[in-house]
DNA sequence: GGTTATTGTACCAATTTGATACAATAGTCC
DNA sequence: GGACTATTGTATCAAATTGGTACAATAACC
């Protein structure tokens, strides 16, 4: 595995695979744990800078792949449910200073006219991932990668604030329409479980029972024979996605 | 106003105003006349390829105003609905085949590697016209500018049929949640003209007094005093967006 | 003034959604 | 084992929304 240094601060101050300049992406990666949202959230190594984790986009492959390698990059998983949102394209979209700062800590030779500092349009892609299965992997230039709830988070530089703030809004009103949810979640769980991510996605309370009602007439779910072993009381139906019926629930929706 | 040649195919092979390079926007101009939902196209002089309306990111202004400038060099009006609605990023989109054509064809000198010859991101936009108030506008390296009716049109070129499936998909889309459809009628308009463009939109047939009930009960609409004159039948109302109420229900919509 | 086509609204039935009630448990405590 | 508790699954009813029909109003034409 190349370190960024490696990969994007070569001596000829070219990134060392050819990629398409002045294009970045970066991710929103959402998990869920705790009944609380979270986002995986960098910090630069020596530089009070939190950001979404990003990349570039190579030659050789589309923005998909990209997207995708990046995050098997941060998370250490692949086939992650992922969507482009919006494509962020403003003039202004050039963050200097910060790649400066960055570089100097990190004895990064750099000459006026860096490709860093150069204009931007950036695509944003928002991912959703099973919190239990990730392990956060830092990179030579950061200092933190981790979860954080989207209720208390750090600020974000450039921005970010704004990405993120998109790519939430497009969870959400994505949620109800695809089968978007159950992403978040492993495998199998409950329907209170999966009530509880409807509730902090939305950011309001739901009736339970009409809650359960709704989820099992979209048709998706199949019932896991087990049940749950818990707290002194009733035991709730353990559930799992019958791809089958997904697929014929996303067929006749679209 | 400069030509397309003097802008894009200077002595130096470089476009004349620095541009983001390998990316281009594309749209999606829908209008509507007739009781058909149509599209602008155009077809390169000489060469047997229509394509979408499209352009290139000046380094100096956001994709918004790209798309924008693009918009009104080929409508002649300003202040368009415009909304961007996808990134096309295949690895493989790259169409030197047909662009060489089009710089034989206009005595256009080029070289190996033409900065047209490399792969693009493209950007697309999808945009909302009032039929009556646009004059397609040639340039100088097509010879059609013109509406197609989207039932019936040529086939595209590129990967643009792609790019106008997803165009349409989200235009059906957004057509109930944002109040998208009006931009395609005049100022003012009839129920009946309101639910005929929805028809044609959505592509089915809608119970008109539901219809009615439903579009009244948004409240957004204004009823204008005046009356039509037409057939001989009960004259309609005529309608008109109140700006002030399209505010109000887009707060609490959204 | 009668005819015709179309419009606006009222109205009822069917469906969906909001909210409550209640029986069925899986534990805990005694 | 039996009472107790918290939670789950489902039934049920009311309220709101949507689907579909009926009908009066009316603008032009004859």
């Amino acid at each position: 595995m190349q370190t960024i240094k490696e990969q994007y601060f070569t001596d000829d101050h070219k990134p060392k695979i050819k990629i398409i300049e002045q294009v970045s992406i970066d991710c929103v990666i959402f998990g869920f744990h705790d009944n609380q949202l979270k986002i995986l959230l960098l910090k630069f190594k020596g530089v009070d800078a939190w950001a979404l984790p990003g990349g570039f986009v190579f030659h050789n492959e589309s923005i998909e792949e990209a997207a995708n390698r990046i995050l098997e990059n941060r998370t250490g998983i692949k086939d992650i449910y992922l969507e482009q949102f919006y494509v962020f394209g403003n003039k202004n979209r050039q963050y200097r200073e910060v790649h400066e700062e960055v570089m100097n800590i990190n004895d990064i030779d750099w000459k006026e006219n860096h490709w860093l500092f150069q204009r931007f349009i950036s695509i944003g892609f928002y991912a959703l991932v099973d919190f239990s299965k990730v392990t956060p992997e830092l990179d030579d230039l950061s200092e933190i990668c981790g979860w954080y709830d989207i209720e208390d988070m750090p600020n974000l530089a450039f921005d970010h604030p704004q990405i993120f703030q998109k790519a939430l809004a497009t969870l959400r009103s994505n949620l109800d329409t695809r089968l978007v949810g159950f992403n978040l979640l492993p495998k199998t769980f409950t329907m209170g479980e999966l009530q509880s991510l409807y509730e902090t996605i939305l950011g309001k309370k739901l009736i339970r029972t009409n809650f359960q009602r709704k989820i099992l007439s979209l048709e998706v779910l199949e019932r896991v024979e087990k049940k749950f072993s818990g707290g002194s009381h009733k035991a709730p139906y353990i559930y799992r996605l019958d791809d089958a019926k997904v697929e014929a629930f996303l067929k006749t929706n679209f």
